[in-house]
DNA sequence: CAGCGAACGGCATACGTATTCACGGGCAAG
DNA sequence: CTTGCCCGTGAATACGTATGCCGTTCGCTG
């Protein structure tokens, strides 16, 4: 029976002591260079790794960034939300590049979520994903910071006393879309999605959808957006609500591209063309809105970079440096859905 | 300053002792009903949290599973497989229900990680899921298995010394496809993805489809079996291949969705079309698949029962428990893609 | 040759919890 | 009233690493 070896193992083999091993395995200053070597190739021989559970605790911290993920109905088991799941993809490959461990985890809104992770220990910081109502999360956000935990928020940047946050141009990418849609000559163009302030993001995408309206010296109709969370279920509720209040409407620009696939099923269920008569335009560019019929026009969130300057601004928080929130730009995707010629 | 408090403040301030403290806040065995609710009591008011780390150290045991995600061009930047993305939720939801946290990471092929995780003492067990030549994996699997790790794979039930797996039913998944295929009367279907046992999944469905060609009293013809790894390009150029080569084809069973709709694409590019001209049927059922126009008929693989399989198993393993391979269930789930009439 | 500083490495200890052992008191059986 | 046992608790210690503080050695300068 071999158990696992020590540092104390190595330094026995080695005719030095445990300290030693510690400081040549590691920042490698003040130990001779043949010694280092030495232990170095003993260490190889014998499979040794250091007990992350020992050196956590003794250096106080943990070289491990926790993701928290968030949806309004964690409750059912309806898949994640694609965008997160992307974006989960891009995290893991900036964590391992800067040497991070990555705990996952769903959260329900009403757990302690807000302590459990760094004050456990098992994390040196926070990463927060998730759509819902943001009125939900402020005061545990005021907790967070209250308490100075490590963290940092993917969602609007325009949202206050939010805590260090990483989002991208939502009202810029609203703006984009709906500038689109009306110099393609579409006139009516609805909204699918909140638009209050409880939803942020959807918020920023609303206020730019308007302010795309104004500068073409249009008016935002109120009948023309409906309430709308991001599930395809919600998408398609939202367009047949429309369309039973007998509104008029030649474009739809979705809050989410789940939204707008939903909405686009509801649609075509309703004997509408798209994009000859709706335009749709949706948010994200997940994977799947390349696939639908006609692939749909979307405003991309490049969720690579958002998952690099997460980490990046994370761990600047975390070593206590200068950091601020980033805004990163959206990038609207011509694809069919909007009646663009190809 | 308000230093994180431990459980010698509480016991301090309860007036009994630290292990007191330890014993009534997890066991809870052996200790007077009332001190532990007042001990429950302070450790509320104080927000205490058990220090992991001095937790994980003395218990020598984390609490932790850890997802190792492989692919086999992960030096590129690609996204990663949308099916495993889907697993990875379904992971995530099961270690919460058996209160695991869930480390995740990507690995290169070259790298340590064989040994890194359980032996380093950050996760008790790990989960494996990875496409990719089966041989460049067999070394290390041996490995772990002689090293005693406790570790579960997804993959291929039938593969041999492959180590305790978790898997669906490829064969008759495989096999149902295309029976279905022949009963809507195909003849000439074709195959891609690798044959070979280097993608034991992969094979396997081959060999489904193979065993239903015979079932029909058919013959399978190598000049329809084209390799190709999981993603849309290997697809697309397997699907051109075919049709290069001048291969007559009136159905494609692809091993997997993404080489299904990469099919799609190149055979739309054609001129050919789907179902019409060639039917087609992936693997995986991930959400795509009822994107794609048409939407495409698929083997379903239960994710959901899979996370949870594979997070049961290897918690009974480390267990000790006695424990065995799962084979699920591969559902076909027909939409338009296979020409079947709705 | 004396003196000094840098380089190297050992000693002791801290990190916060879980577990083993021992102990005292209360209670039941004899 | 004694014996023995269980319950509830405290004392002591282990887990494996990292780090502050020194002592020693060596090379170099004056």
């Amino acid at each position: 029976m071999q158990r696992k070896p020590t540092s104390f193992d190595i330094a026995h083999l080695a005719g030095v002591s445990q300290p030693t091993v510690s400081r040549a395995l590691r920042g490698g200053r003040g130990v001779n260079e043949a010694t280092r070597m030495r232990i170095e190739a003993i260490a190889r021989r014998l499979n040794y790794r250091v007990d992350k559970a020992a050196s956590n605790l003794r250096s106080r911290h943990a070289e491990t960034l926790a993701v928290l993920i968030f949806q309004d109905e964690s409750a059912d088991d309806s898949a994640i939300n694609p965008f997160f799941l992307s974006m989960l993809g891009s995290i893991m490959r900036a964590c391992a590049d800067h040497g991070q461990d990555m705990l996952v985890s769903f959260q329900q809104l009403g757990s302690d979520w807000h302590q459990d992770y760094e004050d456990s220990r098992r994390a040196d910081g926070l990463i927060l994903l998730g759509y819902g109502d943001y009125e939900l999360y402020r005061a545990k956000i005021s907790e967070l910071i209250a308490q100075n935990t490590h963290f940092v928020r993917w969602g609007s940047v325009e949202a206050e006393g939010a805590g260090l946050t990483v989002g991208c141009d939502n009202h810029g990418g609203g703006r984009a879309a709906t500038r689109h849609l009306v110099e393609l000559g579409r006139r009516n163009i609805a909204f699918l999605g909140h638009a209050s302030s409880h939803y942020p993001e959807f918020h920023d995408r609303y206020r730019g959808h308007v302010a795309a309206l104004k500068d073409a010296g249009l008016a935002a109709d109120p009948a023309l957006q409906v309430d709308a969370l991001t599930s395809e279920e919600a998408g398609a509720a939202a367009a047949e609500a429309l369309i039973d209040r007998g509104a008029q409407f030649d474009a739809i620009l979705a809050a989410s591209d789940l939204i707008a696939i939903g909405a686009m099923r509801a649609l075509a269920a309703r004997g509408l063309r798209v994009p000859e008569d709706v335009a749709v335009v949706g948010f994200d560019d997940i994977a799947a809105a390349s696939f639908t019929n006609p692939p749909l026009t979307t405003v991309m969130q490049d969720t690579r970079a958002a998952g690099r300057m997460l980490v990046e601004t994370l761990l600047g928080r975390i070593r206590e440096e200068r950091v601020h929130d980033v805004l990163l730009p959206a990038k609207l995707v011509v694809r069919r859905s909007c009646g663009e010629p190809a």
